[in-house]
DNA sequence: GACCATAATGATACTCCGTCTCGGAGATTA
DNA sequence: TAATCTCCGAGACGGAGTATCATTATGGTC
């Protein structure tokens, strides 16, 4: 197995995909009692060879060799073990991509569809203190920003 | 067409909900030129007889002598127009409630299914920050917060 | 009140997205 | 090698929402 040649789009996080990752993930599954199959590794291959977010069904057609309950699974499972994070775009949509691990937010341009991690920003603590003068104990909270990468607010 | 007796439940927002309620919205559809008709007071008065957020399919069972697409059609219509406003749940399971309008963002408690508006945070001038350093230009944002109201927090 | 253009309705078919089911194939352990 | 178990793929299934389309109700006009 080995991981499909990114595409280099221009601008995406300059971040290690390759045989490696694949590697790292699928160590760390094994870790936690999960096998080391073909399908898996093809799928988490596929996850790797992404630069932007993806929908499930993306993932199902850059795998026809692959079955979608398979897909599915792979997919959930790597949410499930965050190694993968999922995203939500401004129409609802469900996409997912590799995640940077621990809990953080995602700044999404509506026109190419990249995404950046939103940093230097601590809503957590602002969010609990409000919630509390409305009475509530916050155990969680899902947000994310839409807007234009730099490249695309140019136009 | 009368607004069902509203059942009340312990904590929830002291709000208007009766015939004013319905009257002022279908006034408002009607100005935007939207017909006044039976179907559509019937959507908004279940709209507004629920004391809490609340999903498409409950309100087609609250409805049965309406079809299921004209309540889907006047739930839209409603969202459309600012009347009524989506959440979201952490489960992603997607509900709706009548809006006090304007931009703002809902806590929700994960065990009663509670809603409260956050208020006193202003999260909007930071993530605008937050954004531009990261070269983004903010246009948008959804953000949901859970947690356990007093009531329920406190067992 | 009658007429008319058209917005709205409701039954139902359909799409989309994801999960479930189940028989079979490969691993893993005894 | 037998027993067990995870995982697989194909396809059935289910929930949520939309599209279609013939029919009906609404609101303006005469």
């Amino acid at each position: 197995m080995v991981v499909t040649t990114p595409k280099h789009s221009g601008h995406e996080h300059p971040r290690p995909r390759s045989a490696a990752v694949v590697d790292d993930i699928v160590a760390q599954l094994c870790d936690l009692g999960y096998r080391d199959t073909e399908p898996r590794r093809l799928v988490i291959s596929a996850v790797a060879a992404q630069s932007r977010p993806f929908t499930a069904e993306e993932l199902c057609s850059a795998l026809p060799c692959v079955g979608r309950a398979t897909v599915y699974r792979g997919l959930r499972l790597l949410v499930e073990t965050d190694q993968v994070c999922r995203v939500l775009l401004e129409d609802r949509e469900l996409r997912y991509q590799l995640s940077h691990q621990g809990h953080h937010h995602h700044l999404l341009c509506a026109v190419c569809g990249a995404s950046a991690d939103l940093e230097g920003c601590d809503v957590e603590e602002m969010l609990r203190d409000a919630a509390a003068t409305a009475g509530f104990k916050m155990s969680g909270h899902w947000l994310e920003v839409y807007g234009r990468c730099g490249e695309c607010a140019e136009d």
